[in-house]
Order: C-alpha cells, then structure tokens, then sequence
DNA sequence: CGATCCTTTGAGCGAACTCAACTCGGGTGG
DNA sequence: CCACCCGAGTTGAGTTCGCTCAAAGGATCG
C-alpha cells in the first residue's frame, strides 16, 4: 500500500531492471527516493571537469554529452547518454570530476543526493549491483569508442556511432524502423568521432549516397541496417543489452 | 589472532586501501578470500572475448592487456594493467566479455571466484565500494584513452602513454627516478596508440632525439617529465590517484 | 528579415600509412 | 662452434586519408 512511483523513478526502475533482478523491496526503496528535477537548456552544463558534485543525475528526457575540453580549445566527446541513463554514477565514489557532463539539446533531468543514495547502496546490495552494473556497461562503450577513434575509417568511424546510437535508442523504445531523433551538428560529431566538421560531411554524404542512411532536418533514417553494421563493423555485443548475457551474482 | 595474510592478499588490500578506507574485519575479510595462483607465459591470454569467466583476475606480477581483435586481424588494445589491480571486475557483473585479457609479458595472477566475491559484496558494503571505485578509474583511464586517440598527434600520444605508465608504476612502488620497465614492442605500442608500428617507431626517435626519454633492452627512462607532460597534454587527475579526491561514503 | 548557426564545396597541404628492404641480437640446431 | 633463423628495430619512397582555410549556400529564429 503505497503511492505509484512518480514518472522518473518508473524510469529508473524500469533501467535498472532491463539487466538486474531487483525485489518489490528493492523497488519501492528506489521508488521513495527523494528527486529533484530540473530543465536544462541546449548546450547548458550539469557539471564541469574539476567540479565535486554533490549528487547523481538521471536523465529524463533529452540527449547529454560528457566531454573534455583541451587546452587548444578543442573538445572531445567521450559518450552520449539517452533518457533513463545515470551518467554521473561515479561522482559517488570519484571525488572530483575528471570531465565535464552537459546537454546536448534541450533536457530535463533529475538529481540524487549522494548521501541518500550511499545509504540505500550500503542498505541493498541487490540495488548497488545494478548500479554498479550500469556503470560497467558505461566502461565497455568506452572501450568500443576506443576502438571506434583507434581502428576504423571515417565512414566506418561513423556508421559505428549511428548503429550504436540506434540500439541504444531503440532498446528503451526511442527509435524503430530505423528512424530516430538525432539532433547533434556535424560539428559535434567531429568531436565525437576525432575527425573535422568538413570531414564529417563528406563521409555522411558517402553514407547517404550508398543508401545506407537519409537524414532530414534533425531525424536519422537508417535505411539498411544490416549493411550500415557490415560498413561499420558493428556488433552489438559490448552493448551487454541481453539479460541472458548477465552473470549470476547470488 | 590470525594468520599474517599471503602477499597476494597483502598486495590487493594495499591497493584498495591507496583510494578506499577498510575498516580491520574488512581486511580480514579480503584477507581470508581463497586465491588460486597461476604462472602465464609472455602473449598467453587469460580470457577471450564471448568467454563467461568464473573468477576475477588478480595481477601479481608481470604485465598484462585488455584488448579487442578485430575481422581484419588487427587488434586494439584498450589498457595495460600493473601489479595489485583486478583488470576483470566486470566479469563480476557482465557474463560475457566483451574483450580480451592476457599477458603482455611472463606473469602471475591470482584468480578469485566469482561466488566467494559476490558473498563478500554482500556483506560489506565499504570493501563492495572499494572495489567499484576501482572499476571506475579503470573507466576514467578508458576515457583519457579516449582523449589520447581521438584529438592527439602521435608525439604526444606516446608521450602521453609514457607519463601514464610511469605515474602508475610510481603510485606502487615500480617506477622511481624516471625509470621502470618497459617490456612492450613498438608493434604492440602501435596497437595500443592507434598508429602504425613503423610511425611508432619514427616517434619515438623524435622524443629520444628531444631528450625526453632514452630507451636501453626493456627500459624505459624518462629524462625530462616536466617537457614530457607538457608535450603530451599530460595532466594526471584522471588517475585519481589522491585519496583527497575521494568522495565521502558515508 | 536580418542575424546566426549549420551545411556544403573547392583547393592545397601534411601527418600517418603501406610496402619493402636492411640491420641487429639472441637463440637453436646441425 | 658456427650457421641460420626469427623477432624486433630502423630506414626510404611513394601514397592516401583526413586536415586547414576560405567562401558560398540553407535553415531557423527572434
């Protein structure tokens, strides 16, 4: 007997759940948490490289970037986070931030204290392994982006980020047939895929004119998925999107 | 009254202990988890990418490498590991790997069974964060690989793979005065920086020729680490090697 | 209906690649 | 004990992918 979670715990829940096992106990600790919600403005940031936070944020609704900014001026996007997603998760245990968490488009996230949320980790084990779960799952996109920026062409380069975009996407029911928001400048896909605007241009063009994609205004179509992900070389497996994929940890 | 733990046991608490606090039945705790030894010869694996591992892996001594293997035979490699750290806690928490372990050079590693770990998670909360932060500074160290790939020139990004790699043997104890061993081939370099064996080569003569570094057989040593970070963009936050930058638990 | 941001195009340049050959040192078997 | 063999490092020459700079079209929005 209690009150429905309100619409962003549901998302949490819901998150946390596509690869955990989690009790009617676990669920509704989560369901209490105290959130406080905010919108945010294209291009605002949440937090800077250096900050030390003193909450997590959840993403409700919009697209977040993390990045680094160089010396030189020049930034590099390290990951794009989708609704549903805790991108900030190691601010609880990493004091001060080695990068920078902003918005991409226009957002509205919710925030968690950390203190609040360390004592429900220490309370549920079942809870902070599917935290920490999400986290792993975080490393291993880096670790295929550092394949992404060490290994392939530019035009592979990219069908790799659209395809992985797109499963993402599609995994919490943002995308289908192919088709999904994608509103990110070419410019920031430079940053993205270590290659300049100009250059990101010509390979989309290449892409568009192998019919492997169309775009319009700020929407993807993916128009052969199968042959994208052969160009690409793209396997979805890092991803870990498959419960059957999980290990057992009782 | 107990037994003095093993030096495997020894070492793993001195490594959690460089960035968590652990209270004395913690350690007792850690110091108690069977262990199970094993000799690697030099570019044995230890896992491969879609194996389900039951252990976690615990590096003793030598020298290993995660990486990916990609269709056209090339490899990518996504992290070196030193002495006292647990290159495969996800393996905790995702079935499958995604990538591939093994040993850059002759080694020995302790292997810790999935179950015995998980119990130990369960019951204590502060050692189950000790081990996760160390999951997320492997995950920060994947993101300024990121960096390395995606926005710097090849001088700099060895350069920048060498202050690491000092600064991380210095933190325990195997690099001091600039020097430490460096048993990896420029072939191998070239894997992990992303440039062909052969620019490998020619970059490291221009850091030799700057007197930045010398090499002899297997050794590296650095001559001038201030120049060294500056020419690299070298800036070691990310390691969040300083328990001031922790955050606070409880 | 400017103003501004984004995309597109052209031209020349440069960093890193490939291919191929040669050196050097250490091991190993005849 | 020497011949040779293999792995690692080095060098040269030509090529290519992606960069920079610059400017011209589109779109979007006060």
């Amino acid at each position: 007997v209690q009150a429905a979670p309100s619409l962003p715990h549901e998302r949490l829940i819901r998150k946390l759940e596509t690869d955990a096992e989690l009790s009617d106990e676990d669920k509704s600790a989560i369901a209490r948490l105290p959130l406080h919600i905010k919108d945010l403005r294209a291009r605002e940031d949440i937090v800077r490289e250096g900050d030390h936070p003193g909450s997590c944020c959840l993403l409700i609704d919009g697209l977040l970037h993390r990045y680094k900014s160089l010396p030189d001026g020049s930034r590099v996007v390290l990951s794009y986070h989708i609704p549903g997603e805790l991108p900030d998760l190691q601010s609880l245990f990493l004091r001060t931030m080695d990068h920078s968490l902003g918005a991409v488009t226009a957002s509205q996230v919710a925030f968690i204290a950390h203190q609040t949320l360390h004592q429900l980790l220490r309370d549920r084990p079942s809870v902070s392994f599917a935290f920490w779960r999400q986290s792993l799952i975080d490393a291993a996109i880096f670790r295929e982006w550092i394949v992404n920026l060490g290994a392939r062409p530019a035009r592979a380069r990219l069908g790799h980020l659209i395809c992985e975009f797109y499963e993402r996407l599609q995994a919490v029911g943002l995308a289908k047939n192919g088709e999904f928001a994608f509103p990110i400048t070419q410019a920031e896909l430079g940053d993205a895929a270590g290659l300049s605007a100009v250059h990101i241009n010509r390979s989309l063009q290449e892409l568009r004119a192998e019919k492997l994609i169309a775009t319009e205004a700020r929407l993807m179509k993916i128009l052969d998925l199968p042959r994208l992900k052969r160009v690409a070389g793209y396997e979805s497996r890092y991803l870990h999107l498959h419960r059957a994929f999980l290990a057992d940890t009782t």
